[in-house]
DNA sequence: CTGAAAGCGCTAACAT
DNA sequence: ATGTTAGCGCTTTCAG
């Protein structure tokens, strides 16, 4: 319970009369120093119970080893993903992990990138919040030399390195899909389409409709948060529509399972009544009752392969700037929420 | 894009010929600088983009300002909104969090204790792991003086500040409606038992049983690692039972869920033929169907309630020594998964 | 292969 | 109200 006091290189080189140099350079397994005095050093930093000090060292060494993560949110399958890879990476490699939520508020977005910069991150992962308007605050980084990944929710095409998936091909497959099923009357539920994600999914729904020579009704596309609410709220329009709709694509598994339940309290039958394809592949699609189309969405792979990317080029292994977009693979998953022809 | 060299106090001191004390009082906001110099030196920070060196300052005050969260997963509901009101919290009063999750591994634990030993955090909030045996890696904490504080998954009466629910009153009034709806057969799945949290749950069912005059049965309990699968494992053993129960009490909603949506497609009826009561209030209870009946413990609550004591502590605004447990409200949501009695 | 010593940027005790 | 200075523990250059 006694608080000891904490053993120092110099406690090292006092006991074992060599210098704390030696001592140090034992410790980062220097090969200059022979085999013998390492061994000894060993064994007495074990025993004393050393412990390294990072302050000291970053302070010296002008690195921090520590890489922030910003992230719109932390209650999502795919953002809680997206962290386990990061994590994983970035652990294996020995740099601690900042996480900074913005709650998707660009104001918040701002402090977080101020916080991070002042504690002097090695480097930052980023996906963008809901309603973020500016990237000044990602500047401070490039300006001192501190690489940015982003992933998901980027800023695309400024000279950054991106990890994303292909979300136009994604949108326009499931479209697509639901066009094979036979819908004619196809709605589209998603968020803001400022964001790349959104603006993409949109894109392919879109294309995947004039490519089928059906005519785009911009009443069928609703605009909301991505909330539980959402989908119910989104079900009920597009129930009082005319003509009610066969089939809808919506950008989110929750927002669906929700869409599909409300369906479900108004008797109207999916996929018999209306179709339905979700996105991002959360567990929840294959629980609920019809079991939910989706879109494979890796957040595991993506935070991986960006945190990946982002620590090669800390340790010189390669060079980000080289690096302008990453594409993770993604596909449709097909189950029984839209399956309209039964011939499976 | 050119890296500037970085400010230090010295730089804002020789610029505005005063010294680098009252730069660093000034810096604190020490009521001893007037407001005169404050206002010069704040100035110039500002326009020379000065950040605090956060090693320096750790280095020369010995305090980390990073706290360690120490979780067996990441990848659950409940984690996720632990980790959430922690961030919360921490945030706000100005610490860092490093986070390590043991995927339910002892050995990974201890690894991850020592890390965060290593790292000297000033203190740790903790979950056990599924299968942890010993605590000595606990001890070095304590052994430092660093302050630790368990939640959910906890090792009790050791001197240690504990968050926790009620967990035995959670499994006693879970297992009670049951007998309420007229089950008679009813069987529990949960896990570790070695484990406070399901040890608790599953005293509180037995005794539920007994204060009802219904027999215990120990192959009515089915103990498991609460992964999907096991709901699906779990819902096959009970229907193979004779008789087949008509309740059962599971410690986790998402394996209850994968236990309903199997008893469904064996054309088991929920709650007619068997009546279901899950934990955790996940998200995915009110989506699927019948919605699902279950425990609310609340992740985000336990979380803050966990940082707010270990806070306070290291800012010595309270003595975390004194607080042996904090017992989180909780308590049964009752929907239709469990409803034999139709007179709602 | 090892040692001496400077210095990373900050805080706080002591002095004025 | 402000200044001087030692020292936190480490790494690294330079010297041997």
């Amino acid at each position: 319970m006694s608080v000891k006091k904490e053993v120092t290189i110099y406690d090292l080189a006092d006991e074992l009369n060599i210098s704390v140099a030696t001592v140090s350079r034992a410790l980062k397994d220097d090969p200059v120093v022979s085999k013998k005095t390492k061994k000894k050093i060993y064994e007495l930093a074990e025993k004393r119970g050393y412990r390294t000090n990072y302050f000291a060292r970053s302070l010296r060494k002008q690195v921090t080893n520590t890489i922030g993560f910003m992230i719109h949110e932390l209650n999502s399958n795919f953002a809680n993903s997206v962290l386990l890879g990061v994590e994983k990476v970035t652990t294996e490699a020995g740099y601690d992990l900042i996480i900074a939520h913005s709650s998707e508020s660009y104001e918040k977005e701002v402090a977080n990138a101020k916080n991070l910069f002042n504690k002097r991150v090695d480097g930052l992962i980023a996906a963008l919040s809901f309603d973020t308007k500016n990237y000044d605050h990602f500047k401070w980084f490039s300006d001192k030399g501190v690489p940015v990944v982003f992933f998901d929710r980027v800023e695309q095409g400024n000279g950054n390195t991106v990890v994303v998936i292909d979300n136009y091909k994604c949108g326009y497959e499931a479209t697509r899909h639901l066009i094979g099923q036979g819908c004619r009357h196809i709605a589209h539920v998603s968020s803001n389409l400022a964001r790349n994600v959104y603006a993409d999914r949109y894109r392919g729904y879109r294309d995947a409709l004039r490519d089928a020579g059906l005519p785009f009704d911009e009443n069928l596309v609703l605009i909301d948060n991505l909330s539980e609410n959402a989908g119910i709220v989104s079900a009920k329009k597009i129930l009082e529509m005319n003509p009610v709709p066969d089939g809808v694509f919506i950008t989110n598994d929750f927002v669906a399972a929700a869409f599909i339940k409300t369906l479900k309290e108004h008797n109207v039958g999916v996929p018999g009544d209306i179709a339905v394809v979700g996105f991002n592949n959360d567990a929840i699609g294959h629980l609920i009752e019809p079991s939910l189309t989706t879109v494979n969405y890796p957040g595991i792979e993506m935070g991986e392969v960006a945190a990946r990317a982002l620590i090669n080029h800390l340790k010189g292994t390669s060079d980000i700037k080289q690096i302008d977009t990453v594409i993770i693979n993604s596909g449709l998953i097909i189950r029984q929420s839209s399956l309209k022809r039964t011939e499976l």
